[in-house]
RNA sequence: GGGCGGUUAGCUCAGUUGGUUAGAGCACCUGCCUUACAAGCAGGGGGUCGCAGGUUCGAGCCCUGCACCGCCCA
């Protein structure tokens, strides 16, 4: 046998068992089987640059889930593919650009898009190299991307039946601009920040009268575009001004009064500016009152031929000088400094400006209320459910969705402008002639969709809609969406409006939210703060299983997860534990001359009776633990307590399997002829399913010791996971060994407290109180010894007296140590009194309860005999301790 | 302005419908290189559960108010 290093090294084996996975294509769904299903897609990340932390964290979670799953026997499916992500892409690409002195609008729209499919395929390479990486278990033969020419299909097909049914329109409307990116963003697209700015008040005469009104705006340099005045009709301090003009100051024009609820009397003076081109509620008071829309600016933020002396000046400039000039002229009344929410655009910053344009929009209401009845009705469900709360107000207060962007990379609207009738046309693929008036002069709308349009398609165009394919009919709808709350409204919601419409179907049975990850600061991990830590780098440094377990060990849901590098350091020791263990038992078992280990051929490793039924208590019970812990660990996942699932496996395997099972293991580790007895059958058995009980979480040292293990057909991935069978659970093996863990505990704790030299070898007496106790200390003397380090055990038929050494005494037995010379009387003494005390104080606590009439008479009656079992337990420890105290004396 | 979440050991966090003695990892202290593992072994210390009230036989958990921190929406 080759040598096994002492220390575990992921990136020996961690490459090749990631390259080996996806070569043998263990993890490709099969459309036809008649296993149960679950299916799920992935996030599409983004094709702007690689994967962080918080997509490997997703990526663990789902990963962790669908490798059980796939071990439980589930056909499953997960579906990876990317996103175009058409702002951010674009402005990756520009970026680049710019710095060889280019821009695309000299390279010109075709060669730009290829230089975008050019970084998409470097892009959508590093990605998928990083997944495989991570050991994430997808279906690479159904790879996606949200440009391929079937998610195309899907777009246009859907965008085309909105259309027809009346729930996309075009029009001119009031949108969110950005003048940098210069395009229009949809609301959600907007981050609005607290800003420090100033409330502007300015004087506009009365036309025809020496009077005059004063308007407060936070943006005056929209007055150039004002076309009206208005005032609240109930407001009757300005009732005198119905029906008159104001004329609005250095424009030298004259625009009416009118009565409007868009006036507020208790703000400011009751008077208010309407500019209906450059703010959104100016511009439905606007309609209301049939105002004209005059711009003022264009789409690069300057201000245009409308502005008049201000034309060319950017906007900020032109608040400047509008000011100066309103100042010079005295028309500024007052500047009062003002805290007000500031738009920028979510990828550049830049403050949005309203702007109105003609756009493409969806009509959500409609679309809006089946998704919304989804929920409602439990076919779709949010875990953690505060979740749907947030869902529901979102869904219920949405506006219509521009969804047409001012950008090349991205799906085309599919309509066409005849440009000899000016009529629209709407079709799944280019018309040849204009079908309102022949003509074939027809040009398709330079505009491309918002990105979140096809992702909005992903669970269902991913499987082939609109064809009605096998892997539609077998994985949709999908079994869960795992995502961050921060796409919840963008793409979660979007997902289930198409889902629900299209499909008939919300497009999954559960969304998981899943947390945040930030930096031991707790800092949100951001590009711009410089504190993102890259997966490959601590995959490198502490192991992908590591890191893997670290993120599945915090993720509870709902709370953040706060990634430091000791708890990384503490999953690299496990991993180096787990191999260690393994290194031990295939050392062990060379060493024996016994022949490898041949897993059953069915692959079930129940736990094996020797030749006469016998089983030893450590068999029994590590296999009644690990039937028990696969129930707990699949009651944690299935409630996606993620890190209640690894707290379970790190402690079933280091401190019960290692800790007991190996050392009392150790025992019977004797040369061996013949074939392996059951002893060493065991052994390795209780191994295979334990190794398989971690594999979702730790997939790769799993895989490499899974197949060192034993001779093996495939690979652990396959292997089915442990099940819980609660006929397996032994009550009394594990009654027996916490016993057995008592008495060794007892022992070891009594040599701490004593100072005895922990080389030294002492000789132990015990009294057993009953029969159980003395049975099972015989039989087990030896183990007791081992991890005692004990140099004899005694078992005595009478009570023990400290004559000469030192007892402890429990409920069910006594330990001496019977050695004068190694024990520390007055240590032990002063534990003693400790101990008597805490017993006294809560004995006390216990009785006054017992004593409590309310509580006797209305309490459950388990909870009262469990306390009275307290008491019965406390009052014989209590006794025990203070005999032994009194002997001492 | 509206809403949501958090406050538990030195640090980072668990704690499922209220019920015995509030847990983990790291850090810390003591002793061990006991031939799987010093990234280890054995033992140990450490918490008035943010503050103030209330409900209850019983509150870390439920209710009210307050303080501080964070997030979302307008």
């Amino acid at each position: 046998m080759e040598e096994i290093p002492k220390v575990y090294n992921p990136s020996e084996i961690e490459p090749k068992w990631a390259q080996e996975w996806v070569e043998k294509r263990l993890f490709e769904a099969a459309a036809d089987s008649d296993r149960p299903m679950f299916s799920l897609v992935i996030p599409p990340p983004n094709v702007t640059g690689s994967l962080h932390m918080g997509h490997m964290l997703e990526h663990t979670e789902i990963d962790i889930l669908i490798r059980w799953k796939r071990m439980q026997g589930f056909n499953t499916l997960w579906l990876p593919g990317t996103d175009h992500a058409g702002i951010a892409t674009q402005m990756v690409v520009e970026r680049q650009l710019a710095e060889q002195g280019l821009d695309r609008r000299k390279l010109g729209r075709e060669a730009f898009e290829k230089k975008v499919w050019e970084w998409k395929a470097q892009s959508g390479d590093t990605i998928k190299k990083q997944m495989v990486r991570l050991g994430t278990s997808c279906d690479w033969s159904r790879e996606r991307f949200t440009l391929d020419p079937g998610l195309s299909r899907a777009v246009r097909e859907v965008f085309v039946r909105l259309y027809e049914k009346g729930l996309i329109y075009r029009g001119n409307y009031i949108v969110n601009w950005c003048p940098r990116c210069q395009t229009a963003i949809s609301d959600l697209e907007v981050v609005h920040e607290e800003h420090q700015g100033n409330l502007f008040h300015i004087r506009y005469p009365v036309a025809g009268t020496e009077e005059s009104v004063i308007v407060a705006t936070t943006r005056p340099e929209t007055m150039l575009g004002d076309t009206a005045v208005a005032v609240n009709p109930s407001d009757e301090r300005y009732r005198k001004f119905h029906g008159r003009m104001a004329r609005l100051p250095l424009m030298n024009r004259e625009i009416p009064f009118i009565t409007d609820e868009l006036a507020d009397p208790a703000f400011g003076t009751g008077v208010v500016k309407v500019t209906p081109a450059h703010d959104a509620n100016d511009f439905q008071a606007g309609l209301r009152n049939n105002l004209p829309q005059m711009v003022v600016m264009d789409e690069s933020g300057k201000m245009n031929a409308n502005a008049g002396v201000y034309a060319g000046l950017d906007r900020f400039e032109a608040r400047r000088r509008v000011l100066a000039d309103l100042k010079e002229q005295g028309l500024l009344e007052k500047i009062e400094p003002h805290t007000h929410a500031l738009g920028r655009c979510q990828r550049c910053k830049t403050v949005v400006e309203p702007r109105l344009s003609t756009q493409w929009f969806v009509k959500v209401k409609p679309l809006a209320e089946n998704a919304i009845r989804a929920v409602e009705e439990g076919r779709t469900r949010f875990v953690p459910d505060n979740w749907t709360k947030i869902y529901f107000d979102w869904m219920h207060n949405m506006h219509d969705w521009c969804i047409s962007r001012q950008l090349w990379w991205g799906h085309r609207i599919p309509a066409w402008h005849c440009q000899a009738c000016s009529q629209v046309v709407v079709a799944r693929e280019e018309p040849g002639a204009c079908p309102h008036c022949k003509s074939g002069k027809l040009e398709q709308d330079p505009d491309v969709l918002d990105t979140w349009f096809s992702s909005a398609l992903w669970p269902f165009s991913t499987l082939g809609w609109p064809e009605r394919t096998k892997d539609l009919e077998a994985f949709y709808p999908t079994s869960l969406m795992i995502t961050g709350f921060d796409i919840l409204f963008f793409w979660v919601a979007r997902m289930m409006m198409m889902g629900v419409e299209f499909l008939g179907e919300a497009p999954f049975r559960t969304v998981y939210i899943h947390s945040l990850v930030r930096d031991a600061e707790r800092q949100k991990m951001s590009k711009t703060r410089g504190n993102v830590v890259n997966p490959l780098e601590v995959t490198e440094k502490y192991g992908t299983d590591a890191v893997r377990f670290t993120l599945a060990v915090m993720a509870a849901p709902g709370t953040d997860i706060v990634l430091s590098e000791d708890r990384m350091a503490s999953s690299r020791a496990f991993a180096n534990k787990i191999w260690n263990a393994a290194r031990f038992l295939f050392m062990s078992l060379e060493k024996s001359g016994a022949e490898p280990w041949t897993p059953p051929a069915d692959g079930n490793c129940r736990l094996l009776p020797d030749a006469n039924g016998q089983m030893s208590l450590e068999d029994r019970w590590i296999f009644s633990r690990l039937t028990r812990v696969a129930g707990e660990i699949g009651t944690a996942w299935e409630a996606f307590r993620f890190h209640e699932a690894a707290h379970l496996i790190y402690h079933f395997f280091w401190h019960e399997f290692c800790d007991w099972y190996l050392e009392l293991k150790k025992l019977s580790f004797a040369p061996v002829q013949g074939p392996l007895p059951p002893a060493w059958e065991n052994l390795c058995r209780a191994f295979d399913l334990s190794l398989r009980l971690l594999h979702p979480t730790m997939p790769f040292l799993t895989e490499e010791l899974w197949q060192r293990l034993g001779p093996r057909q495939t690979s652990i991935a396959l292997a089915p996971f442990p099940t819980h069978d609660p006929a397996l659970v032994d009550e009394s093996a594990e009654k027996e060994m916490n016993l057995l863990q008592e008495i060794i505990g007892n022992i070891r704790n009594m040599r701490a407290e004593m100072r005895v030299d922990a080389k030294r070898k002492i000789p132990v007496e015990l009294f057993a109180a009953n029969g159980n106790v003395s049975r099972l200390s015989g039989q087990y003397s030896q183990a007791i010894q081992r991890l005692a380090n004990l140099s004899a055990l005694k078992l005595v038929a009478e009570p023990l007296t400290t004559e000469g050494g030192a007892v402890r005494s429990l409920p069910e037995f006594s330990v001496k140590i019977a050695l004068k010379d190694a024990v520390d009387v007055e240590a032990e003494r002063n534990r003693l009194k400790k101990e008597e005390e805490k017993l006294q104080r809560d004995r006390n606590a216990v009785r006054a309860r017992l004593q409590n009439q309310q509580f006797l008479s209305k309490a459950p009656k388990d909870v009262v005999e469990s306390l009275r079992q307290r008491k019965e337990e406390l009052d014989v420890k209590y006794a025990k301790v203070a005999e032994t105290l009194q002997n001492l004396n």
